[in-house]
DNA sequence: CCTGATACCTTGACCATCTAGGCATCCGTC
DNA sequence: GACGGATGCCTAGATGGTCAAGGTATCAGG
């Protein structure tokens, strides 16, 4: 019963590429001022007009590494819509730790489009 | 309390950012020509000016698994220093994957460098 | 009342990667 | 001629980030 006809096309999309990159993006949304999860994830994926899309089984385990890491600190307050909210913030070891992680995507994606875009 | 004293400063590197990469990376370069596996790591390294390090325990699953989809198909050969090797070479099919999963980079990498280098 | 959005979280499975081995051949050196 | 190092293939197990799919609670709008 259509076991695998239609969806095939592509699972694969952007989603695996994501893996390590994470950590970097929210470090980096935090750095434009303190959010919470949420409103993180919405960030990120506006920001990429939908290319990345974050979803909330890799969010929230990602942003308790980054707090057990101390890169980032959490608070709880309210959004503006008067609604519960854990505010993250960037600490100065986040903001460290997000130079050396940009440096790092920066040296493999070039590496990665050099190969890729290598004539033949 | 520092249990865990020295070895922690960067065991990251680039090594998790490799995932979902692998396979483009290896695509691409039979894009050029026929060439044995242990050789397809080694072009990708000297491209990459060792940005990029490909272990053989990446390597090895990924072929046979590229070969599965019929992306590349193997033949065992010589090599010019008369060694058995398994020579692989794109099938077209391949060809057609590599032009998706080039895209599908792009458009990824373009979006993780707009957010990380976004002004404050 | 009910849906959808907001907002948090967890569990389990998946799967690509790495570590760390093993095996065989060949070359250069001592 | 022994031996290390490079070449070349392979595998088993562990790791760990991501995803799918659930759950909870509040709030706005129809």
């Amino acid at each position: 019963m259509f076991t695998s006809t239609i969806e095939v096309y592509d699972m694969a999309e952007t989603t695996e590429l994501l893996h390590g990159t994470l950590d970097a993006l929210v470090l980096k949304t935090l750095a434009w001022g303190p959010r919470h999860g949420y409103a993180v994830a919405r960030w990120i994926e506006q920001l990429s007009e939908d290319a990345l899309r974050i979803e909330e089984g890799s969010l929230y385990p990602a942003l308790y590494r980054l707090e057990r890491k101390g890169w980032i600190e959490a608070e709880w307050g309210l959004s503006e819509k008067r609604r519960r909210v854990k505010l993250y913030r960037l600490t100065d070891e986040g903001r460290e730790r997000l130079a050396v992680e940009t440096a790092q995507w920066d040296r493999f994606a070039d590496a990665v489009a050099r190969i890729l875009h290598q004539p033949a």
